[in-house]
DNA sequence: AAGTGGTCTAGACCACTGA
DNA sequence: CAGTGGTCTAGACCACTTG
């Protein structure tokens, strides 16, 4: 009796609603009907209606407004989403080198470090059908107390490498995509000319206490791919 | 009694459960206490803790699995999120033209048109203290039916030109981003030198029937900025 | 069979908005 | 004042997992 033809109540009212939003039946800033009147209408409890509106509450589809009602929202387009894997599966890497370095001033201010502090430092070059195809750089804050070098040799990506650092929802990553033209140094390694556009991708790995465990640089070819990112309202 | 200390009890759930995740006190795979533990735990109802629940199952922290129990979960540190508000707030917009184009190949696979269709082309460029910092390209479907023209006129962002010939919530964009060096067009408009990398966006509007309503190209300086991503879990 | 989460009910009291 | 959403209760039945 609670679940017809297979779906619960609750996501039925969900897709009517949702549906006519999709439709234009109700637009932004519309009033929907209150949660008893709902409740009337599907012949059900006030408690399965609101579990169906803070579902689409949830999805950016409408808001409440304490006293007044329910509201269809203004729809936003500017929220982007996609995933980006660390480069590594499915593709070959070529492990070039793991040091401990005095970092660069560049260096020095991304991960907002003491002077005199030193860093671990990868760089791994990746390749396609035996073609590199981006260079990736790593840093790591180097305490002496831990042979961190050993875990580095795992070729893990960096979210995990962070993590056995901090607790594994304790930390954060920016991330900032600028393009940046070949150096002489990127040139050799990634085996391309002076006039090559270069996607940069710089990550940041921030603990909670605001402090950076981690920088990484990716520079990737064009041929390999860009970034998809992905924004909007699906339908069901 | 309801409320304690200001706060709602299925807050005090959350939060006393997200921290002991925070602090590592619960790890990833862990099985949480049941519902009804729980609720006898906090004093409460089975339907406050599933609030709670389901509060931390949304923000994936947790899963549930019927019959067994709820889970901490693998925490995703690949998911990114990002606001790209299209240029022009805040800064000087050089209107360059507008005009109705027979699309080259490129914009026909992009907007996955049949030959022989039309399509608006707007060019713009925008500026800050008065030097060029990117370069915008929009397509839209010409059908002679609308007034188009007119409408683009307004200098529009994007998703607001498009919501025109769609209702607001029925398509979504999907974005590339990705590197390219500068042509001899993009030179000229964007007063840079023949080596300099810049940063490309492309935007596909999609509607509800997967149809490409429109499709955009920006290009952006590096003195510009970039794009600034975030991924991972936050504290309260 | 006992325990788990998934769905749902029929009430209740509160704070807030608007006529 | 009546109506709205926000919070909460004490039950109920179901399907699933485990012993």
């Amino acid at each position: 009796m609670t679940i017809l033809n297979g779906k619960p109540v609750y996501q039925r009212i969900t897709n009517d609603i949702k549906n006519k939003i999709h439709k234009g039946e109700m637009k932004p800033s519309d009033l929907l009907p209150s949660e008893n009147t709902l409740a009337q209408a599907y012949d059900t409890s006030r408690v399965t209606v609101r579990k169906s509106l803070q579902l689409l509450e949830h999805d950016g589809y409408i808001y409440s407004w304490p006293g007044k009602g329910y509201f269809v929202s203004q729809p936003r387009h500017d929220v982007f989403t996609f995933v980006y894997n660390e480069l590594g599966s499915m593709h070959n890497i070529d492990y070039k080198e793991i040091t401990v370095i005095m970092p660069d001033e560049k260096i020095q201010n991304a991960m907002n470090l003491l002077s005199q502090q030193q860093v671990i430092r990868l760089c791994r070059v990746i390749k396609q059908d035996n073609e590199p195809v981006a260079l990736d750089y790593k840093y790591l804050l180097y305490d002496k107390g831990t042979p961190l070098v050993e875990v580095e040799m795992r070729y893990a990506a960096f979210p995990e490498i962070v993590a056995e650092k901090a607790t594994p929802f304790a930390f954060h990553t920016r991330m900032e995509i600028s393009a940046e033209i070949a150096n002489e140094n990127l040139m050799k390694k990634l085996r391309c000319t002076e006039n090559t556009a270069l996607l940069l991708i710089k990550r940041y790995f921030i603990d909670q206490h605001d402090k950076c465990i981690g920088y990484g640089e990716t520079y990737t070819l064009p041929a390999y791919g860009c970034i998809c990112a992905q924004s909007g309202y699906e339908k069901d």
